[in-house]
DNA sequence: TGCTTGACATAAT
DNA sequence: CATTATGCCAAGC
């Protein structure tokens, strides 16, 4: 549905530089909790090119979703790391630096 | 209309 | 800490 992925991309875009957020937060916040798996849906209809910062967005495990190309995900890695967020060993990233604490 | 699939989450092993 | 199993809900076919 087009209207619920419109509001993934708004939470999305709310997300602040330097940090990151699972898709289960980001579902909750568009309203759509438990619908994490429609978030990442909605991020891979995303158009290449769009200003939507969708490299912050990651699994609850911390780390990078795996994507269909491999390529991908080191730039998702670049991009973070461009952003001030580490990336520990293993492709992990710590919420208790980085994760984002949205407001209720 | 019904089965399969998926950029997930959580718990168990 | 890595892998597996189960639950979840919507979109595709």
């Amino acid at each position: 549905m087009r209207e619920s992925r419109d509001r993934i991309y708004q939470v999305v875009r709310k997300i602040p530089r330097g940090k990151v957020a699972t898709y289960g937060q980001i579902a909750t916040l568009a309203g759509l909790k438990g619908h994490a798996r429609q978030v990442g849906y909605a991020l891979h209809d995303l158009p290449a090119g769009s200003a939507l910062p969708w490299h912050r967005v990651i699994n609850a495990q911390g780390r990078v979703s795996p994507r269909a190309e491999p390529s991908y995900v080191g730039i998702q890695h670049r991009l973070l790391e461009a952003e001030g967020v580490e990336i520990g060993r293993g492709d992990r990233i710590s919420f208790k630096r980085f994760g984002w604490k949205p407001r209720k």
